[in-house]
DNA sequence: GGCTAGATTGAGACCGGTCTCAATCCGATT
DNA sequence: AATCGGATTGAGACCGGTCTCAATCTAGCC
């Protein structure tokens, strides 16, 4: 089939060239603009291509070239401002260097993500970005190193996988935020993450995102090394199914109730600050916040949000990098790139509540 | 070159048919799962697929039958929610049908959207979704309508152009918001919008986003029927390319200051909230704010804003819904779908400060 | 004028699928 | 046993580009 939906019929270099009168060869090499072409010859051509209205066919260029310069990213949600920053800074990277982008959502659901890829490659891309869904099950991306196609992720590692990684340093932020609160004077903080995991977090748990992974890692080690007992106590993850509302319920009504919250991201901050509000619990004067990620609109509420802010759109922007570098052929040994984050301090930090 | 960067060859359905020991018609309908094959021969050739790791050609499979399952969207950016959201109710559709999204951002510069959109049509996406960057320059999406592609336009309209739309009802929006204002006792309610525009506004002047077009006409129009002078006046454009942080100052300091604001968007409000915080201006009882989309921290600040909140998330897929019936071949004359706005009342408006 | 190198051009294979059409196979029917 | 029809199978064209290789053309030079 040479026609699309409504029946009109592509023009092709064939038929530039009959109307050109020189052979399709010929004409290929006038539009195309490679081989050598007498002027005169390249003339009548593109004259007759611009009457014609061709319009060339990328995809059977790609059948003969093998390069679709087409680039897949596959993330968790576009609609979470850090996929949405990130996604631009590869978006702007890869228009800039001739490439598109084909996007998935994977809802950080390994099946979608196995089947997005899978539809990826089958459509050619020319590399892959990846938020992985999981760092331990290493499988949907080993099949993509095995066929050979360039790979880098960010945001997220995954273990024994050789490939290129752009990520922040999470652990050290984690510290820096947990640190802040200690020095407020809290011992009872509490970090909340919407990562899925079973049971409750022990220590020397296996973290699906090793983006929180290090997170919770950064927290439990300066706990435990202000003295806190038990420092994996205070780490409360599958945020998303059980409710975040219902979280801070449970951490402000137990026995030994939280005077401090770490939101690993700004939809947990986001969804704190609200609950927090819906219970009328004071921030920073019943209950501090400190988050991962300056969102927006941490400036603008009362008080501000204190948050680890991270290069989103640069790290974005450097995976791309990254990728079109292998896709260059650049063999190098595979490496993974850390942004530092850096602390902007509001006023959602206060020394914990006096005990009654 | 069946070679992908990598050196790896990919494995083709004559590999396969070889392996399996039958034609390679034959094998590709085994693997295709159409025409008629016996279960022996199926079994062998899947069995033989799956050994040698065989990854059907998206590619080679759309120069044949013509449809390429893939979308293309071209929006402002990734990172305005709005887009976000509308991209992910796409996204959405688009999976369940089986389609990939192509993305492209404009920047709302019609040389861009241009470049993009070539891009996605050389790409032989079947369908296209657009937010056009204008609705005036007709031209980008003429050439798609010429080249006979399926295209649905989402958010904004573009005159003159037989395609399908859909949109919000943003004028009776724009007039209930400026009625609610006008029946707090305000008077002097300023208009803003990021959207470029040559000049001043004038009542008749042709805006380039329709759906800010709408706005600005039933803001107008209800502060005229309100006995309002020189309505358009009130009408401020190119927040972006002037800063909102002036453009507040200006109004704010002119001889007949503002008392109250209708943001354009949510990223307009967001600025908006800022520059009056940081002029020490406070909501509402000094300025009123109300604004388009409830973006997810409207209810946040202190005081949550009123807004008009649109269904983005539906728009996005209702848009999508609609170009896979005109890929399907649904060849019913072309419509606009309109979605209702919805108030969502919190306490940013009062009545004016009273004059001193 | 004859010869040769370099520039142009054309023919046709190829990429990896789909699909049409004819050939072959099989069991059932008379 | 011969015939018939449906089920399988194979051969090869086709989609629209790129690219190799050989043929032709041109100009320069002796």
């Amino acid at each position: 089939m040479s026609e699309n939906g409504n029946g009109r019929r592509e023009v092709t270099v064939s038929d530039v060239a009959s109307a050109a009168r020189v052979s399709k060869a010929t004409a290929a090499r006038a539009l195309g603009d490679y081989g050598a072409v007498s002027d005169a010859v390249r003339d009548r051509v593109q004259r007759a291509a611009e009457e014609l209205g061709y319009r060339p066919n990328a995809l059977a260029r790609t059948m003969s070239t093998g390069r679709s310069h087409t680039l897949g990213i596959v993330i968790g949600d576009i609609e979470n401002p850090f996929f949405a920053q990130a996604t631009r800074g590869v978006a702007d990277v890869a228009a800039a260097a001739g490439y598109d982008l084909i996007l998935s959502n994977s809802d950080e659901e390994p099946a979608a993500e196995a089947k997005a890829i899978g539809v990826q490659l089958a459509k050619r891309v020319d590399g892959l970005l990846v938020a992985p869904a999981s760092s331990i099950a290493t499988g949907n991306l080993q099949a993509v190193v095995d066929a050979g196609r360039p790979l880098v992720l960010f945001d997220r590692t995954v273990h024994g996988l050789e490939v290129d990684a752009v990520i922040a340093a999470n652990r050290s932020g984690a510290k820096r935020l947990t640190r802040l609160l200690l020095e407020a004077g809290h011992r009872r903080i509490a970090f909340i993450s919407t990562l899925a995991h079973p049971g409750e977090y022990r220590l020397g748990d296996v973290l699906s995102s090793s983006s929180v992974a290090e997170r919770v890692q950064g927290f439990t080690d300066t706990l435990a090394e202000a003295g806190v007992p038990h420092p994996e106590r205070h780490v409360h993850l599958n945020a998303r199914r059980d409710g975040v509302e219902t979280l801070v319920a449970r951490i402000l009504d137990s026995a030994e109730p939280a005077t401090a919250v770490i939101a690993s991201d700004s939809l947990v901050a986001l969804a704190v600050f609200r609950a927090a509000r819906a219970r009328g619990v004071g921030i920073p004067d019943e209950l501090s916040l400190v988050s991962f990620d300056d969102a927006d609109w941490t400036g603008l509420t009362t008080p501000g949000i204190t948050v680890m802010s991270q290069p989103i759109h640069e790290i974005g922007a450097e995976a791309a990098r990254r990728l079109l570098q292998r896709i260059g052929g650049d063999g190098s040994p595979t490496a993974t790139t850390v942004f530092e984050q850096r602390l902007v301090e509001r006023r959602s930090v206060a020394p914990p509540p006096p005990v009654e």
